[in-house]
RNA sequence: CGGGAUGUAGCGCAGUUUGGUAGCGCGCCAGUUUUGGGAACUGGAUGUCGCAGGUUCAAAUCCUGUCAUCCCGACCA
């Protein structure tokens, strides 16, 4: 490819609306242009980076066993109707009439698709295990796209729904996925993390995340300093803190005036944080009241609460009246008066607590001396995990500190168990001769999401610095004075040299400015650059830049292929 | 969906307060000189001032509505 005819249009500016850093360079480098909020256009660089991360993709997904297909995006109503999901997925789904008034869809995810292809055609165990992918663009009419491709309403997603007879067949096409994610991003030449998922309203199964750790990513992820544990905030498990032992004095009332919220009542009491008890209260989209209570310097987890309340599936700030009528007083709530029957969940963690300040459930009120062993009535309460993980909390494995960081999640792999096939009827028969449900699994990598991560990970001032495997050219040639034909002639001799070789190299015969070209190149973040200019007419050196490293190297016309050669496989 | 901001040339922006011929930088086109890190000079092209209504002799500017984009939040497999 020569870029006197690449179509890859670079900017000087960063355009106003791009607001992080891999949306700026993607749009500066000539890769990508918007065309709609949250859909993007990808220009020839763009699209050679994506084909590289999906071929990695397809490599690796074959490698597993999985089977490329190619699903329609625009799916039928019907479907959506037997599992449920045509009413429960919500704005999110784009949707659409034909001609005739059919309702369709399309295609946010396509579980309802694959079972429905499957259904008809796996009759028996000895069709099993199946695993089937496609590479296609999904829709979703996020409420807030943002930040480029990291959260876009269009985006290419590669998906791959996994077929067992059994959950122990399940689990080995599980840890076939995961094992497959790994080598993938590793290949992409980033750095990730596999983290603890919640899964949610499924149940029962695995889910990890694949999150490349960025400062700009979405998700919050805490990892062990020590060991491999790594969780999604939301998932990480804690263990109850346990606080040494402590003379035991009584309970007591004191009046507090106008400690409404935890920070005066450290101040007014004078006692730290740690030793208050705070209570957020909720009420469940079945209008069920849930008071939970937390340490005073812990944040109450709405995931792990919803986990633990059966068919609830949301949880909203509680009306004052709903607390008035269980007992409690909004500012001013403990577990102690609270009326029976009413849903008390409490952090494991407070229970360990001694002489600790609570509220007394009465204006301008709290308890002091509170030790919940003695003064919680064990009866009326639950006593869970549900606090948030914080900076510096026990690693539930091995209990070094861990480290809250942010990435980015690229890819997730997740049981499904037979949500789908029982709903939906996609069953087969055993050894036995038994109708079964097939146990299913459901995998997802976000492509354009992954090229984000990459540019998040891999830049400096200068523009992107791309890892060799996704890189849109692996080398570029430039032909310092493309005016000068002796030049020219030298830098196509060289470009055609690496060709042969077998190198994705690009040849920069643009008749710029040298000045112009060198930025461009830097912007758009070639690995290895190899400049022909007048040393090279006149003594037969050859310079090769490391965009990495800005380290450049002089070689002589007969070695400069090999070095070539062995930078690259060092990148 | 709540809060905030912004829509003027391909990109970045000024002009709006106080209504009076549409501007600047980069880019683009032509020419001359230049030529190893975003060249200089000369000349040139490019706008429904987001859109629709209204007020006015006159609207980028004031008023109403609407659409779009971005940020924060909420939400989310």
């Amino acid at each position: 490819m020569r870029a006197s005819n690449l179509y890859a249009p670079t900017l000087r500016n960063t355009p106003a609306e791009a607001e992080i850093i891999s949306h700026q360079l993607m749009y500066r480098a000539g890769m990508i242009r918007k065309s709609a909020g949250g859909m993007y256009n990808f220009l020839p660089l763009g699209w050679r980076t994506i084909r590289k991360i999906e071929q990695i993709i397809r490599e690796e997904m074959d490698a597993a066993g999985g089977q490329e297909i190619m699903m329609p995006i625009l799916q039928p109503s019907e479907l959506w109707e037997e599992s449920g999901r045509w009413a429960a997925y919500g704005d999110e789904m784009m949707r659409m009439k034909d001609r005739h008034g059919r309702e369709f869809c399309l295609g946010p995810t396509h579980e309802e698709m694959i079972t429905a292809l499957v259904r008809d055609e796996v009759r028996s165990y000895k069709q099993l295990p199946l695993m089937l992918y496609q590479i296609q663009d999904k829709f979703r009419d996020e409420r807030r796209p943002r930040f480029g491709l990291m959260r876009s309403r269009e985006f290419i997603m590669k998906d791959l729904y996994s077929f067992d007879k059994d959950v122990e067949g399940m689990n080995v096409s599980y840890q076939k996925m995961y094992d497959a994610y790994s080598r993938i991003f590793t290949r992409c030449g980033l750095e990730f993390r596999p983290v603890e998922a919640d899964n949610g309203a499924i149940g029962g199964g695995h889910s990890h995340e694949f999150t490349v750790l960025a400062d700009n990513g979405e998700s919050s992820i805490a990892c062990c300093t020590k060991c491999d544990y790594a969780a999604s905030d939301e998932k990480a498990e804690l263990a109850a803190i346990i606080e040494p032992n402590e003379e035991l004095l009584p309970l007591e009332k004191v009046a507090t005036p106008g400690t409404d919220n935890i920070q005066k009542l450290a101040d007014y009491l004078q006692v730290p944080v740690t030793k208050t008890i705070k209570a957020i209260a909720y009420q469940t989209d079945t209008e069920e009241l849930v008071l939970a209570f937390t340490r005073g310097d812990h944040e109450v987890n709405e995931v792990k609460l919803l986990n633990l309340l059966e068919g609830a599936r949301e949880l909203r700030m509680a009306d004052e009246e709903a607390i008035r009528a269980a007992g409690g007083c909004p500012g001013f709530m403990s577990p102690i008066g609270i009326k029976a029957g009413t849903h008390v969940i409490v952090d494991h963690t407070v229970m360990h607590m001694h002489n600790a300040v609570t509220g007394a459930n009465e204006i301008d009120a709290h308890f002091r001396q509170v030790t919940p062993e003695r003064d919680f009535d064990r009866q009326l309460i639950t006593v869970a995990d549900i606090r948030m993980v914080q900076e510096g909390d026990a690693c539930p494995r091995c209990g070094a500190p861990l480290h809250m960081t942010r990435g980015i999640e690229a890819g997730q792999v997740f049981t499904l168990g037979t949500k789908y096939s029982e709903a939906m009827g996609a069953t087969f028969l055993d050894e036995q001769g038994k109708e079964k449900p097939l146990l299913m699994g459901c995998y997802g990598i976000g492509v354009g999401r992954t090229m984000a991560a990459a540019i998040e990970q891999n830049n400096d001032a200068d523009g992107i610095i791309w890892p060799r495997a996704i890189a849109p050219f692996e080398v570029v040639v430039v032909a310092v004075n493309a005016k000068n034909e002796e030049q020219l002639a030298y830098a196509e001799e060289i470009y055609s040299e690496l060709r042969t070789e077998g190198v994705d190299v690009l040849l920069d015969d643009r008749k710029e400015r040298a000045g112009v070209k060198f930025k461009d190149c830097d912007l758009i973040g070639y690995p290895l650059r190899v400049t022909i200019g007048p040393k090279a007419v006149e003594e037969g050196t050859i310079e090769i830049k490391v965009r990495r490293t800005g380290e450049v190297l002089t070689c002589t016309r007969d070695a400069y292929m090999a070095k070539v050669v062995e930078l690259l496989q060092e990148l």
